[in-house]
DNA sequence: CAATCATGTAATATAAATAATTACAAGTTT
DNA sequence: AAACTTGTAATTATTTATATTACATGATTG
């Protein structure tokens, strides 16, 4: 199992926006080239991203922008905006444990609080890490490259 | 996305074991019986609990066993086991990012240590809860019922 | 104002992952 | 030898993720 990579392109997205301000209109058919992938992969990417208040954009006019500063944007933000994981929960739970038996008619509410605080605490550790670090990050490979 | 159900279908059999050992013999039909799934999906998972050392079975001879204490197995050796996650990675990320591109071939490495980060969170929480700890809440839900 | 280029979105197709099922080999027990 | 068990391969079905095609709608520009 692995979370989609929407939250990836997402991340990516938010990155190259923030990067090519200044330098290029950024539509979703240069993020798709950035990105690799369809554009209508991205410009779903997009509307959730802008459902969630994280960039700016509308029908027939060009140039995508951020609508909040990148230190201001977390992982958890996006990992929310773009759907990662289903709403019943982190892990997927068997369906139809025996109702006739004692473990089976149990097991469900006897874990469902201990895999809540595993989700938790992935939640939390996104929630540490906002954009500006991303970006941080990409910057320092750049200056790397040049050396 | 959701984690396969072999993980709580893993919990719910061990627990069930336990559980079952002096009460009945514990066989895959009859786990698969309280687990309410095929036979040989319970079969599947006995063998990567097997293999990880978490219980004990063999061909032809009838009768499950636990290798270890509830107290000495952990959700995330359970997770290890029936191998939840990619070894690639709990994120997929977007495989074909542009390397002409600044922002492209660079996000991937600016991203790598902090989903890691995430990852290492989230295993560290799995860790941090053992399967005594499921039997006692099913123990404590059998005692409501009755009163 | 017409041509061009955006975003937004629905519908469909393809690919990949999960779960269920069937079938049977191989070992144990009685 | 018969009955029952685990172990596994092979197949099918179901669901989810991703890619693609198509087009409506709004903005911009020459």
């Amino acid at each position: 199992m692995q979370i989609t990579s929407r939250f990836t392109i997402a991340v990516h997205i938010i990155t190259a926006i923030d990067y090519f301000q200044d330098k290029a209109t950024v539509t979703s058919k240069f993020l798709a080239g950035s990105v690799g992938a369809n554009p209508v992969i991205v410009r779903n990417v997009m509307g959730q991203l802008k459902e969630a208040g994280i960039i700016i954009s509308s029908q027939g006019r060009s140039g995508i922008e951020l609508k909040k500063d990148l230190s201001e944007i977390s992982f958890y933000d996006i990992y929310k905006a773009v759907d990662c994981v289903d709403e019943e929960g982190l892990f997927h739970f068997h369906e139809k444990p025996n109702i006739l038996c004692p473990v089976g008619r149990n097991i469900h509410k006897a874990m469902d609080d201990k895999l809540g605080r595993v989700q938790e605490a992935m939640e939390k550790a996104l929630a540490g890490i906002s954009l500006a670090e991303v970006a941080q990050a990409v910057n320092r490979e750049l200056a790397e490259e040049g050396s």
